[in-house]
DNA sequence: AACTCGATCAACCGCAATTAA
DNA sequence: CTTAATTGCGGTTGATCGAGT
């Protein structure tokens, strides 16, 4: 009975991911897609447990990811939505469809709870709530009395009522759409922030970290990569333990080959595991801040036009699959509405209404 | 220069829900 | 219906970095 096992635990390869492993999970998921996980470290060789590979792709690797500072807005949303739904990040993140739930959850505990408590303490100059980090919201440190839980869901189905309707409308694209392509420049993809191109050695607060990105961003990484790769890696191992975080303070070589990982002929076995003279947030630094809503885009854009098949073809593949299903991409479009259009304050009333009711308890 | 410490974040772990046989 | 695998989620950990001393 049951379902046969999804990869043995035998030799499957833990700790950070190397840029080929990378390479071939990407150019996996270009040909079939995210899902079926089980399948992935059979069919590509990676060994990983599919679990790994998943968590990679969601959180690192998916089009669509926005990396680096949060704005304002984000931060203002996570706060709220943080005191609405309490520490569930997976729905919080399926409002902010450009970040990962782990990410949110990350950046919610370094720097949102000390930042709340910061306000806390100042406001009345000591914890009344001594709940185990004050600010967790209000779902699992402190018992949420029916009235709000009520309030709480009346407000989710309001929402998801709204965002029902919008979602059926003809007269509006697909919230998917919005989200790869029609975002704000504000929040759209802003790698480099720091209006520093390619260098990612910066401090990590200011860190645009820019390697996950969307389907043109690991195209041209792919592309990139091909491109670039005169020297081969000291080793994947090696990499791993300089390179694979956001900060790039060694420039380890790759082995190269001769893949035409931009062509997607990427062999998914291991053995297609390309390499490159730079690392994939080098790559990405470099290639993707055409993103970035700073003046990093004249310098960018030069890169690589050669992709443009590769990009298009490939970014219909992504746009779908990017995200399929957010959870909650549906009521995403009203909180989106209200952050990103700035005479619509009206049609969260009620979000804002309950978060500021709520989030005045905490204080 | 060397060391310590706090901050950051990618990745892991374990549990629960879901799904398939 | 039962069982076991798969998937998704939240909490936690550990490696790495920069700042401070």
């Amino acid at each position: 009975m049951g379902r046969p096992p999804c990869c043995d635990k035998v030799g499957v390869k833990k700790g950070p991911w190397t840029p080929e492993e990378d390479i071939i999970l990407v150019s996996y998921i270009q040909e079939h897609g995210p899902g079926n996980w089980r399948s992935v470290p059979t069919n590509t060789g990676l060994l990983r447990c599919s679990k790994s590979c998943r968590l990679r792709w969601t959180n690192y690797l998916r089009p669509g990811i926005k990396r680096g500072n949060f704005t304002d807005h984000e931060e203002k949303m996570i706060i709220h939505l943080q005191a609405l739904l309490g520490n569930r990040w997976a729905a919080i993140a399926s409002y902010l469809p450009q970040r990962t739930d782990n990410d949110i959850k990350n950046y919610w505990n370094t720097h949102l709870k000390k930042k709340l408590r910061k306000l806390q303490t100042g406001l009345d100059g000591h914890d009344h709530h001594n709940s185990q980090d004050g600010f967790s919201g209000n779902s699992h440190d402190q018992p949420i009395s029916k009235g709000q839980w009520e309030r709480r869901l009346q407000t989710d189905i309001h929402m998801a009522k709204q965002a029902l309707c919008e979602a059926l409308s003809l007269d509006k694209p697909p919230t998917h759409d919005l989200h790869l392509q029609d975002l704000k420049p504000s929040i759209n993809l802003g790698y480099n922030n720091n209006d520093q191109p390619n260098t990612n050695t910066c401090s990590r607060p200011h860190q645009a970290s820019t390697y996950a990105s969307n389907t043109e961003n690991i195209a041209k990484l792919l592309e990139s990569w091909m491109k670039n790769s005169p020297k081969g890696p000291s080793s994947a191992q090696n990499h791993n333990q300089t390179n694979s975080k956001t900060n790039l303070p060694q420039i380890n070589s790759f082995k190269n080959n001769n893949n035409t990982a931009a062509g997607c002929s990427m062999s998914t076995s291991s053995e297609g595991a390309q390499s490159a003279t730079t690392t994939p947030e080098q790559a990405f630094d470099s290639l993707f801040s055409f993103n970035s809503s700073t003046s990093d885009v004249s310098q960018s854009m030069s890169v690589d036009e050669n992709n443009a098949n590769f990009t298009a073809e490939t970014s219909c593949l992504f746009q779908d699959e990017s995200k399929p299903n957010l959870e909650g991409e549906v009521p995403l479009t009203l909180l989106e509405k209200w952050l990103f259009d700035d005479a619509a304050p009206h049609a969260h009333e009620d979000l804002i209404n309950m978060s500021l009711e709520n989030t005045s308890v905490m204080f």
